[in-house]
DNA sequence: TAAAGATACGAAAACGATTAAGTAATAAAA
DNA sequence: TTTTATTACTTAATCGTTTTCGTATCTTTA
């Protein structure tokens, strides 16, 4: 590897000249600059980032926190989407992603705080967690700027979807192609899934809609399965809904296949919504009405905000982004 | 942060035998070890990264490049299970993983390569790009180590998915139940394309299946709209085939649209079968015949072998890793 | 013409760790 | 008892940068 020292060498200067000539510091000489920069282009020369952290503190490299079932979020439509949009905001901006080791049954592991300070990680991305994981809180009560996706920490900076205004268009949609008995299969209890209760109840009041108990049903998110079953509990009370909200695109699959088993024809007989508008709610049939969450923003304002947050500490405003999502409609909900 | 010499202060002796204590060099004392450990620990020590990788030029860092048209492999479903699993087989040897930088319109850019050296990365894992980048070239030529996914070059560790056995298992399958007018609806001229087609002629062969030119034609990986236009092109031939294969259980869902599209049902009228075996292909209706790629151990033996070459430049092998698939029965076959 | 200022560079310390080489002090061998 | 090993440390150099503080040379200004 080329380092500075042959630079110098070849140039016949210091090292400290070609640093600042490489960092365009004005009390080097335009020509030697030029002499220098040449050179370090024809020897191929590269920084070399640990030095470079060593000495400034400054790593340019940010965190990623994601885990699910499957160790890490990357499996799940939504969130890699964000994070990809996450990723390639960062890099614009110079930074490089980092995973947060998660394995929690490493022997010598660090916790989360530790591996970022041990990385000099600048700042982290938290998606997709338990949130009330003892680590992950330590992470957020640290001093290191951290952006969550989809949770509200107080004092900490977070970028969220609208849950409110999505499952308020998505109730308003189908109440306006005549629906009037709808049933809601939420998630499991999330943060996010409390926002949208909320908003289903508080829209539901508004339109003067009556929503018996037996309508809103725990379900799970990204559950085939468990969705079948919870999605027949529904079909089979004395007096079903015309239209079934899921949590999820995903679980609303699940939903679509108890629906066809039954011998029951979508939207004819009974209409479905999904949430996420990931890609498979355009690719079934009949196309999915869904919310399609706007990951691309989503990931851009956290790498934004996060970078802000890393760059000028004082200046920037905590704050929580909402983001609205799009309703999309497909087939899967009737007129009435 | 504390550092060594903090802990060094406090135990009133040199760094150096601080660095020993914590690294177990032989040459400290039993109870010195204790006492500086104990210390380290209160303290909330934990090494710098930077400064050790500068010191001893290991940085336990590794690189993933993953490009694909969204910027990152992250939203392919495959390829992201495939690195989810490699992400936590490196985390257990200790090994971070940092994304290369892949976004080709940022202004003082490095090149793959480049950007290896600077963030001093000891090794690249390489998947869902397009293999014929002469970044890509000149990173698989350099001297860093680098395993790639689903493609070979000479003398460069590869893993490969077993498309050779795969496509032949589900060409037996079909002609089992009885199908005999089989049409192949490819992906794009890939090295993974040529393998199947291959094994697709040649598994023919062996069961002396006439395949008309007309039945097999080129597709695309993972689009809808470009699949359901040839689904129909070879609905709409003469004499049409009675199952199709699709190049990937994405685009058979495409497929499956256009089939239901024109009044057909699967199985009954037509038979169909995807490749990849993504969570999709369980959930969808009918349960889509494929062949389950193992990407669990594809990731797994990517990052052992990586990691080996990495460790023991000398005695690791280079070889070409072949990982069977599975064929996973749905619902989309007939027995005719 | 002397003092002050500007310009262009260099010397050296520092960041936090690792490690080869050196050195006391003690133990074992001659 | 002297020599040699062994043990348990320390010293100091080093990795590749950045940055503060000098300093020599040249240009202005009084």
């Amino acid at each position: 590897m080329v380092s500075m020292k042959d630079i110098a060498l070849a140039c016949n200067v210091s090292v400290a000249t070609v640093s600042k000539a490489l960092n365009n510091h004005k009390d080097i000489g335009e020509e030697t600059k030029v002499r220098i920069r040449e050179t370090a282009k024809e020897m191929g020369y590269f920084p070399n980032s640990s030095a470079r952290a060593l000495r400034t503190n400054r790593s340019y490299n940010i965190g990623v926190l994601f885990v699910d079932e499957a160790q890490s979020g990357l499996t799940h439509d939504y969130f890699a989407s964000v994070l990809d949009s996450f990723k390639v905001t960062v890099e614009k901006h110079g930074y490089d992603l980092t995973f947060i080791n998660c394995n929690k049954d490493n022997k010598n592991r660090m916790s989360y705080l530790e591996h970022s300070r041990y990385r000099g990680l600048e700042g982290v991305i938290i998606a997709c967690v338990p949130f009330d994981d003892p680590e992950v809180l330590e992470l957020v009560k640290s001093d290191l700027p951290v952006v969550t996706i989809d949770h509200l920490f107080d004092n900490r900076m977070a970028v969220m979807s609208d849950n409110v205004k999505g499952i308020s268009d998505l109730l308003h949609y189908i109440y306006d192609q005549g629906h009037r008995k709808i049933a809601y299969i939420h998630g499991q209890n999330t943060s996010v899934t409390r926002n949208r209760l909320v908003s289903f109840y508080r829209t539901a009041e508004e339109l003067s809609l009556i929503i018996p108990d037996e309508y809103v049903v725990e379900g799970k998110y990204r559950e085939v399965k468990h969705t079948q079953l919870v999605t027949n509990q529904v079909l089979d009370l004395p007096d079903p809904p015309t239209c079934i909200i899921f949590p999820d695109d995903l679980s609303a699959v699940g939903g679509m296949n108890a629906i066809n088993a039954r011998g029951l024809n979508i939207p004819q007989d009974i209409s479905i919504v999904g949430y996420d508008g990931i890609s498979i709610a355009s690719r079934i049939e009949p196309k999915l009405t869904t919310i399609r969450q706007d990951t691309k923003s989503m990931g851009r304002r956290a790498a934004e905000k996060l970078i802000s947050l890393i760059e000028k500490p004082k200046s920037t405003l905590i704050e929580h982004v909402v983001i609205e999502g799009k309703l999309i409609e497909g087939k899967s909900v009737s007129k009435r």
